[in-house]
DNA sequence: GAGCAGCCA
DNA sequence: CATTCTGGCTGCTCG
């Protein structure tokens, strides 16, 4: 087996960092960000290719011999920002100190390195691996040199392979006559000089037919295009040179040995010194505990009597009893049943426990709800403890007392942008602390089967954390003016959470399957017809088949919309072949595959033994505020057609109770009529009358009687892209109209409501002064993606921070709406439970006899929620299912 | 595990 | 010059 060689291009991965990324500056003000990006790609790449050898080559600025042969040259990098150019010292530097072999040499460029070396490890029986930004590159492709190019698609990097083989299918060519086509097409980014006239597809078909610039020259008189001809005739000598100049330099010389890029451990102590000093928290994870710290002197007592354990929770409550500013750091671990749990209110010590003998779930559940009364809790995730105590103020809301702090949620609330709030992330960006996670601790083992210690460990520092971390973290909140938000909003929401999952909701099994069943006949009907029409058996369900055979096979038209293969999305073959019976059949029976794999089927694994769906609804994932759910998600039952919305029929409440469906109208946009002050906006909420038909009648100067249909639809799809942060393009795709009527439609709802407009391009400014987005309760959404000096990226941050605040505000004061209706049903001590959150709507089981009752606590809550400067109009019916119901 | 497709507000 | 309307989750295929 051949060993490997991994070669990256330096300058290119750190100007794509640059570009891509969010720029990034340590404690000392220094710009690391493309540092960061750089070392992220490094390392995924490393994982990914499992070099034996590793070589990072760099440009230095001297003139090379393309220089001396063209004057003009100027190398082939653009100039760089200060702020870049300051990183390239330092990314060696980490380079060096991790003992990465780095190349680079007077009068040699990076591809010169590169391209030498590629060469040499392939003599050598070796797999390279060769990354870049550069398609010059691919020059040097052969069966074992890959030339990987990473690209950024929608937002998400990718890395585009390409072997000698990978260059001929798409651009017809060899990789040495890859440098006679970018020699005809020129390189503008490079300045490298092209023939005039000669495009890529011009290029491509040329070197297609002729196989060589001399062969191209040689049948100059065959070419039939005029201008491309006369073009080529005047510019022999710029070709010429230009191949000369896009030609890689495969034997360069430059002091070099296998040897010293042998890669070894890369996380050393002085690395992770390092890393730490250039604040990458994120990457410190990455090195073995033994280069880590971890607090050594922190003291663990085990507590395994009744009478120690509640001594220590005496003591708890001496430490914080009255004090608001005072947490006592709680944990709890279970699987299934609670294992046990640990206790902190000092730097010094944490008391650990497991729930067993003496120590029974009651005493634990008894002694921390005590607790709860007049001690302030703090725990990570608390939403999952609360099936072992229900703290005090979930019962007496309305007392002063400020209650418990969940680490997870503070957190959250502080950067929603992450994707995950592990305990250990915690203690490393807050407290500077390194602990074991639990997957370092027990793997993939069960808490239960592991050793006492690692429970231990693992219960103990969450409780240590929990008490260090709360009064940082809440000091922040308040700094940040989200300290209300956090009390008053999201921890009262934690438990009405809890209590959503618990309840779950009765699914009708039996009904449910028989759904499924009624799909399948149609399933299979569709299958046969479309094999049959296409004249070979193939999978439906796999674009990559469905294309093969529509595009190529049938040759049906257009067909291209290229990604990495052909699109076959419904809007797609929509636009390409309305008219084709088998395009149909496939979008029917995608159609009814999703409904039946997705919801007949997927539903029905997630019925629990109390026949009820207990979905997960999750507080700390959307970056706008927004709550979503899994396990399954119960947030995307359909209701756009008639088939698939019939599903709400199998969900349906106990014997005795009705489902209350109360959804708000148009909430984001009052919000936005509400936070633009657009008196039109305004005035049109206080009509009362249908919004869209208003706003087309005035967009479209008609009168209201006479709108019509299609102008209404036009005008609700305005509303709508308003919402999300328009652009005519968006619009144009979405009614599928021309992109210069799209203008004009925007151009007539901005004259229509100039107040939008204003708030829109506020929004944005603001945005960009504070970086971040704000709602009207002062939630906050970072904006990183506006300082990107990425053009898509920036783009995408001003369309988040026209959105963020209205998206934001919204799942805000549904939040404050959950809570008040909560609380009515437990003031007034109903039996009806609120079960379901669909962004804009709530669904509460209803016992018969309270169901007017409900309904007036739905609407006057809801309604309640938030004083705008236009109604908050609820709508609620009641129904024997959610079908029914809503 | 990534990419595509499709479901919701 | 680019790129193109927000926020989510799940099921399927395929490397």
């Amino acid at each position: 087996m051949g060993k490997k060689l991994l070669l990256i291009d330096g300058h290119s991965m750190l100007n794509r960092a640059f570009y891509g990324l969010p720029d990034l500056t340590n404690a000392e003000g220094i710009h690391t960000g493309a540092v960061y990006g750089f070392l992220n790609i490094m390392f995924r790449l490393i994982d990914e290719e499992q070099p034996d050898y590793l070589t990072v080559a760099f440009d230095v600025h001297a003139p090379t011999f393309r220089h001396e042969i063209y004057k003009e040259y100027k190398g082939t990098r653009k100039p760089m920002p200060e702020e870049l150019r300051s990183q390239v010292p330092l990314t060696k530097e980490v380079l060096d100190t991790m003992g990465i072999c780095r190349v680079e040499k007077e009068g040699l460029e990076a591809d010169d390195i590169l391209g030498t070396l590629a060469k040499k490890g392939e003599a050598e029986g070796m797999e390279v691996r060769l990354v870049s930004g550069d398609r010059d590159l691919l020059q040097i492709a052969s069966d074992h040199i890959c030339i990987r190019i990473p690209k950024t698609k929608q937002g998400k990097t990718e890395i585009e392979n390409y072997f000698a083989e990978d260059v001929k299918n798409l651009f017809g060519v060899t990789p040495l006559q890859f440098i006679e086509l970018k020699a005809l097409m020129g390189d503008t980014s490079d300045n490298i000089p092209g023939v005039p006239k000669v495009g890529e597809k011009t290029a491509m078909s040329l070197m297609a037919e002729y196989g060589s610039i001399d062969n191209i020259y040689n049948n100059l008189e065959n070419i039939t295009k005029k201008a491309i001809k006369e073009s080529l005739a005047a510019n022999r000598e710029l070709a010429d040179l230009s191949k000369v100049l896009a030609t890689i330099n495969t034997n360069a010389e430059f002091e070099y040995s296998f040897d010293k890029a042998a890669l070894g451990n890369v996380f050393t102590r002085e690395a992770y010194e390092m890393f730490k000093r250039l604040n990458f928290r994120n990457l410190l994870g990455k090195f073995e505990s033994n280069v880590t710290e971890t607090k050594s002197d922190l003291v663990f007592e085990v507590i395994d009597t009744k009478s120690a354990f509640l001594k220590v929770m005496e003591d708890a409550g001496k430490y914080a009893r009255g004090n608001a500013d005072r947490f006592i750091g709680v944990s709890l671990i279970s699987e299934d049943a609670l294992i046990g749990g640990s206790i902190c209110f000092s730097k010094e010590k944490v008391y650990y426990f497991e729930a067993k003998g003496e120590i029974t779930e009651e005493i634990v559940r008894e002694s921390l709800e005590e607790m709860s009364v007049d001690s302030r809790l703090s725990l990570f995730d608390i939403k999952h403890a609360y099936k072992y105590f229900k703290p005090d103020e979930v019962e007496n809301y309305k007392r002063d007392f400020p209650g418990c702090f969940d680490i997870l949620i503070g957190a959250y609330l502080l950067n929603p942008l992450k994707n995950d709030y592990m305990p250990e992330d915690v203690a490393g960006e807050y407290l500077q602390l390194t602990i074991r996670s639990k997957a370092q601790i027990f793997g993939k083992e069960s808490m239960l089967k592991a050793s006492a210690d690692d429970r231990k460990e693992y219960a103990g520092y969450l409780s240590y954390v929990s008490f260090l971390s709360a009064d940082i973290l809440e000091g922040k909140l308040k700094d940040t003016g989200m300290l209300s938000l956090m009390r008053d909003i999201e921890m009262p929401l934690t438990y009405i959470l809890y209590d959503m999952e618990k309840e779950g909701i009765l699914v009708k099994k039996e009904e449910l399957a028989a759904y499924g069943e009624r799909l399948t006949g149609r399933i299979s009907e569709l299958e046969n017809s479309i094999h049959e029409a296409a004249g070979e058996d193939f999978n439906i369900n796999s674009p990559k088949q469905l294309g093969e055979i529509l595009f190529e096979k049938m040759g049906l038209p257009g067909g291209k919309k290229t990604k990495t293969g052909y699109s076959t999305a419904a809007d797609v073959l929509e636009k390409l072949a309305p008219g084709q019976p088998i395009i149909a059949d496939v979008l029917e029976y995608r159609g009814l595959a999703k409904l039946k794999s997705t919801y007949a089927d997927g539903l029905a694994a997630y019925i629990e033994s109390d026949d009820r769906i207990h979905t997960n609804f999750n507080q700390t994932i959307t970056a706008t505020g927004r709550i979503s759910s899994t396990e399954p998600n119960l947030q995307n039952i359909p209701m756009r057609t008639e088939l698939g919305r019939a599903i709400r029929k199998v969900f349906v409440p106990k014997d005795g109770y009705v489902f209350a469906d109360a959804d708000y109208s148009q909430i984001e946009l009052r919000i936005l009529a509400h936070m633009s002050e657009d008196q039109g906006l305004i005035d049109a909420y206080h009509e009362g009358r249908d919004i869209h038909r208003i706003t087309a009648s005035k967009v479209f100067h008609t009168p209201f009687e006479d709108v019509t249909d299609i102008q209404r639809r036009n005008a609700k799809a305005v509303n709508f892209g308003i919402v999300y942060g328009i652009s005519a393009f968006g619009l144009s795709e979405d009614l599928s109209i021309s992109r210069s009527e799209a203008k004009q439609y925007m151009e007539e709802y901005f004259a229509t409501y100039p107040g939008v407009k204003a708030y829109q391009d506020k929004a944005i400014a603001d945005a960009k002064e504070k970086g971040y987005a704000v709602t009207m309760y002062g939630r906050r959404r970072p904006m990183p993606e506006l300082k990107s000096g990425n053009f898509m990226q920036r783009q995408f941050g001003e369309r988040v921070a026209m959105n963020a605040p209205i998206q934001g505000t919204a799942a805000d004061i549904m939040k404050a709406a959950m809570i008040l209706v909560y609380r009515r049903l437990m003031d007034e001590k109903l039996k009806s439970r609120l079960i379901l959150q669909i962004h804009d709507e709530l669904v509460i089981e209803t016992l018969k006899s309270e169901e007017d009752q409900v309904k007036r606590i739905l609407e006057e809550e809801m309604a309640r929620a938030a004083d705008l400067s236009v109604p908050l109009e609820v709508e609620c019916h009641t129904g024997t299912d959610w079908f029914e119901a809503k």
